[in-house]
DNA sequence: AATTTGCGTAACTCAGAAGTTACATATACA
DNA sequence: TGTATATGTAACTTCTGAGTTACGCAAATT
């Protein structure tokens, strides 16, 4: 099938994707029941579970025919270190006296 | 001219674009310093700084005919924001309880 | 057993992001 | 003044993500 191998900031990219998250942290749903909250087809949808699942941002557990969509926190890990090494840049008073040492002297 | 008027969950979706800020990170950068880092035509770096620029990823400041790129927090706060939401959820042990129960009750 | 329900997948279309080359412009330098 | 440098933009091509419809299959229902 198709690739739909997206890494996590792919992933966020996507607002109904986003969206889905969000409705998900609110209570694990099926993929129907997921699918009422968007203007598109349940494919549609049900591609973009496969691209949540495949980057590790929900689980799914089958109950008969039902698929049961649980976030799941794995894929936010690696959108959480990047965020977190420019917090650390901007955190840093050293980090910014630098800067400000950069724009003064940089200037070849 | 076109749109490149990207959130900053799209900005940050292409690996080049991280690379910048990345680069950013390191020291502030004219457009062709920064090109010598990447494997694409200038005009191709031009274009991802506008839309770092347009999301307010970067501020540049001109000094003659060079344009010096400075990376900047403002970008960041709706990504921030939006992690924070999750960690909230992810963090609060009521939250958690919340979705251990949700998972035993919810299986109508 | 037949039908309905919940879902996945294949095949296709479409839009737009990302790259290219060619050209224009303004500043610095000789 | 003429040339080199630093950059922006227009026009174009290419690729792929995101949507669609049509279909198949297994579990539930009747």
């Amino acid at each position: 099938m198709e690739q739909h191998r997206l890494d996590a900031f792919q992933v966020i990219a996507d607002p109904s994707r986003r969206q889905m998250l969000y409705l998900l942290s609110k209570d694990s749903l099926t993929i129907n029941s997921l699918a009422d909250n968007f203007d598109m087809s349940r494919p549609a949808v049900s591609k973009h579970i496969k691209v949540l699942y495949n980057a590790g941002f929900i689980s799914i557990q089958d109950i008969g025919r039902e698929r049961h969509c649980i976030l799941k926190q794995e894929g936010f890990n690696e959108l959480h270190k990047w965020l977190e090494y420019f917090d650390a840049f901007w955190g840093s008073k050293l980090k910014n006296l630098e800067a400000l040492l950069n724009e003064r002297t940089n200037k070849k």
